[in-house]
RNA sequence: GGGAGGAUACCGAAGCGGUCAAACGGGGCAGACUGUAAAUCUGCUGGGCAACCUUCGCAGGUUCGAAUCCUGCUCCUCCCA
């Protein structure tokens, strides 16, 4: 049973969060839940017969209520004292950034939603991340107040880096389950480049269904592979089989040998699957392209002045071959099988330059 | 309602009339070392080849000159009621 917040997103769990929310609009709100909802799609079958999985979202109950009646009727089940002691709330009090009335209410709104699902589906447990767990006993003690239930909570820890921060936020590398957001050949190197050796295992516990001796093995093994296999599992679970092969595809390309005309047919395969850009053939012709135009026209630049500085740095390639020259041109004698250009900006990033006409 | 502070680049935070595209830290990017890791070290981090252009909440004003002074506005925080 997948629940989407469509109330709860409207008002903000302060759990693990430092500051107080922005509240979003309904119709971003929407977006949200729809989009979470299409995502769960992709790990809970909701369609095999009596045993499917269930979206809900809490709107579609918490629509109904009156301010009042929430008040009576769930308000008062919740002493306050009690409220203020969970550390969700308490850390907040503490903090200059205080909290608001709306997120300090945000745990009876979770909580009766445990209640809601009990009563319509049978709902005994609920399951949520560590910081959940304050929000979970609510419910818990909700549930026996209201309806006189036994109900149940679980909650794993965290997924935080071996420093204790959390994993995947600060990185400019976020990764988004979302292909759109996050290409299945990103996807796959995100786990690769930006996972500590001392991460790995943990990754590999928490987030893939292979066995612990399995993974005990894998950690026995070279560092390197443990994380191609952690990257192999995840990009599996999220973008499918078909998701993998591409990535592993472009992988191969990118971080085997030298790329030459050889290359070109398996090039042309995962062109669409990475990051790419298309320039016109006549502008190869002749003096062609000046080095940093054809970067800016790529996803890999920003700017002029970063990828200038890139270049001086000594970061930048072309098919694999470094350039340091900021008037260097590129030209048709460039084109690998006579369809692209590979560039790439640093160790790790490639982009494609397609060329159409 | 009364009072006191504050709003600076991706984030945090200095600057309080010229030498400010703006110290410092974090983050990010690039290089070296490696293993597409971590740690470490180095360089860069508004746009532009440059002249120069656009930035310090918003709108005006004072001044030869404003992130810095004045006026109004918006938003935030704190204290009192």
């Amino acid at each position: 049973m997948a629940l989407v917040g469509g109330a709860t997103g409207m008002i903000g769990d302060p759990s693990g969060k430092s500051k107080e929310r922005n509240l979003l609009s309904e119709e971003d709100l929407q977006k949200n839940v729809a989009g979470i909802g299409e995502q769960m799609r992709q790990f809970l079958d909701f369609e095999t017969g009596e045993n499917s999985a269930v979206l809900v979202n809490n709107f579609d109950w918490m629509k109904n209520f009156s301010y009042i009646d929430f008040l009576r009727d769930i308000g008062k089940n919740f002493p306050v004292n009690v409220m203020i002691a969970k550390d969700s709330i308490k850390n907040r009090l503490d903090s200059p950034a205080g909290l608001s009335y709306t997120e300090f209410s945000y745990m009876l709104l979770q909580a009766f939603d445990f209640v809601q699902l009990n009563r319509d589906y049978g709902c005994e447990l609920q399951v949520g991340g560590q910081d959940q767990w304050g929000n979970v006993t609510a419910g818990i003690d909700l549930g026996r107040r209201m309806d006189g239930k036994k109900l149940f909570g679980m909650t794993s820890p965290l997924l935080t880096k071996s420093d204790g921060s959390k994993m995947g936020k600060t990185e400019s590398g976020t990764v988004w389950l979302s292909p759109e957001k996050t290409s299945p050949y990103n996807f796959f190197q995100y786990w690769v480049q930006k996972v500590d050796d001392a991460d790995t295992g943990k990754c590999l516990r928490y987030l893939t269904e292979i066995p612990h001796q399995e993974i005990e093995a894998i950690e026995a093994g070279d560092p390197r592979d443990a994380k191609k296999a952690l990257a192999a599992h995840m990009t599996e679970l999220v973008h499918g089989k078909s998701g993998l092969q591409k990535a592993q595809a472009a992988t191969e390309i990118f971080f085997g040998k030298e790329v030459t005309d050889a290359e070109s047919e398996a090039l042309q395969s995962i062109v669409a699957d990475v990051p790419n850009a298309e320039v016109q053939r006549s502008a190869l012709e002749g003096d062609g392209v000046n080095v940093i135009d054809a970067f800016v026209e790529s996803p890999l630049a920003k700017s002029r002045g970063e990828i200038r500085r890139t270049l001086e740095q000594g970061g930048a390639y072309v098919n694999n071959v470094r350039v340091t020259n900021v008037d260097h041109q590129i030209t048709t004698k460039d084109l690998i099988g006579g369809k692209m250009i590979l560039l790439r900006s640093g160790k790790k990033k490639y982009a494609i330059l397609n060329v159409v006409g």
